[in-house]
DNA sequence: GCCAACGTTGGC
DNA sequence: GCCAACGTTGGC
């Protein structure tokens, strides 16, 4: 099993959000890196930190599961959605998305401040400066050192 | 709100 | 295929 990060603005969708609707289509990821690693490398029953970004206090806030096979996100054929993409077509769809599972909120959120501040997760793809990407992959050993920190 | 860093676009 | 211009991300 696999272990991912992926950010979401929590103005736009929270965990407290997920965990209201208990499951989600991960959609809007316009970027290739990301698209590529929901499209090639992750499997259902993966875990994931939901991370909230471009906030007051960025962090890591909670759990959830990879809830399906990667599939075409249908926002990119919707003119009236903000992640409409006129250069895609059904015939060959552009952009993918996964479902995600709501697992479990952390009782506190595992700041961006913390994270840096841990030696132990020095090289973690997040902390890496000017990291832009919205999804990534966590090393096992970061994983947990994140979950002792709660 | 600022701005550094990065990805994408498009002219050549 | 290069690269300047532009747009976006996201921490601060």
């Amino acid at each position: 099993m696999a272990y991912w990060l992926m950010k979401s603005e929590p103005d736009a969708y929270s965990i407290d959000d997920l965990e209201r609707d208990g499951r989600e289509m991960w959609d809007g990821i316009r970027n290739y890196q990301a698209r590529n690693m929901m499209r090639d490398d992750m499997r259902v029953g993966d875990e994931a930190f939901f991370y909230h970004s471009a906030c007051k206090e960025p962090a890591a806030v909670g759990i959830m599961r990879i809830a399906s096979e990667p599939y075409p996100d249908p926002t990119q054929f919707d003119p009236d959605s903000k992640y409409y993409d006129p250069k895609s077509n059904t015939d060959d769809p552009r952009w993918r998305l996964v479902d995600v599972q709501f697992v479990r909120k952390f009782s506190r959120p595992v700041t961006l401040k913390e994270l840096r501040a841990h030696p132990g997760l020095d090289g973690m793809i997040l902390l890496r400066r000017g990291n832009r990407l919205s999804i990534m992959p966590v090393e096992k050993q970061h994983w947990d050192l994140i979950l002792d920190l709660e």
